[in-house]
DNA sequence: AGTGCGGCCTGTCCGC
DNA sequence: TGCGGACAGGCCGCAC
């Protein structure tokens, strides 16, 4: 599922539910995700309380004061607040008791995602420690992504969604965001002029935004967690719109593959 | 060192 | 209706 944009879109939601809350218990029905669950989580995060709920790329971090879950939705995961009562469903390998009444679920029937502890600062942990700068902060700029880029010959769609140069970018918005700043997924980036680094930042955060503004992209089963899906798809220029007219010129929208992914370009507005 | 690809999983959809 | 194969929003880890 998830894109930064979905990840922050989930963020927002349970934020209100967790914040300041006290877990009550903990429960792991399937520990086998990504990384196994860590058995000893029930008793770590039993009785303390919730103190933030933040995100870093694609990562969301439950702090307590005794140390933090690092929660990574992989491709199909899913997080939902729902009340005590209501029952479980297929493929939900994890949840948090809350004193409130509520629950908080993880669910994934890919398993791609990741359940971790860290009882230090989760920002240094390995995952996260490599990790490039968030796409709407200060330090991703197109001076940042010029020199990031300078003697690279990968193509600039697998630099944007490689998470050491700049995170929280996936093949959705990589599409997007290479429409939006007229530039040809299959460029390689080291080529890339200075003033065009400077378009494709602008791009990117101005995709990302309004996304986030919408809720994220539903294609195939984004839901928040409230069960709500994102309306960004109404938006989308490129992505998932092979065979169809650019919106801006009318040239048909092609389809080819970089590093395994599908990759969508004008090949009008797009050189 | 930088780059490209296989693999992890289940569910869904499409063509036969 | 059933079956095989391709594909799906991520990303680590290992080859070259």
């Amino acid at each position: 599922m998830p894109e930064l944009p979905e990840v922050e879109t989930v963020r927002r939601g349970i934020l209100p539910y967790l914040e300041g809350e006290r877990i009550t218990s903990v429960q792991i029905r399937n520990p086998n995700l990504r990384w196994p669950i860590p058995a000893d989580l029930p008793e770590q995060l039993t009785g303390y309380f919730i103190t933030a709920v933040d995100r870093r790329g694609k990562y969301l971090l439950l702090r307590s004061s005794k140390g933090s879950v690092i929660i990574h939705l992989g491709m199909s995961g899913h997080l939902r607040v729902i009340s005590t009562n209501m029952q479980s469903n297929k493929h939900d390998h994890f949840e948090i008791m809350l004193e409130s009444g509520y629950r908080l679920v993880f669910n994934d029937p890919r398993r791609f995602g990741a359940i971790l502890w860290v009882v230090d600062d989760p920002l240094l942990h390995p995952l996260l420690a490599e990790l490039g700068p968030e796409p709407l902060s200060r330090s991703f700029t197109g001076d940042y992504l010029f020199k990031q880029s300078r003697e690279k010959r990968l193509t600039v769609k697998q630099f944007l969604m490689n998470n050491h140069h700049v995170v929280g970018i996936g093949n959705i918005y990589a599409n997007e965001a290479l429409f939006h700043a007229a530039i040809r997924p299959d460029l390689p980036v080291g080529k890339l002029s200075r003033n065009r680094c400077r378009l494709l930042v602008k791009a990117i955060q101005k995709t990302l935004k309004e996304a986030i503004a919408m809720g994220g992209t539903s294609l195939h089963d984004f839901i928040d967690s409230a069960g709500k899906p994102g309306y960004f798809q109404t938006r989308l220029a490129v992505y998932g719109r092979s065979g169809k007219p650019c919106l801006h010129c009318g040239t048909i929208i092609n389809l080819t593959r970089l590093g395994g992914r599908s990759t969508y370009r004008c090949r009008n507005c797009q050189q």
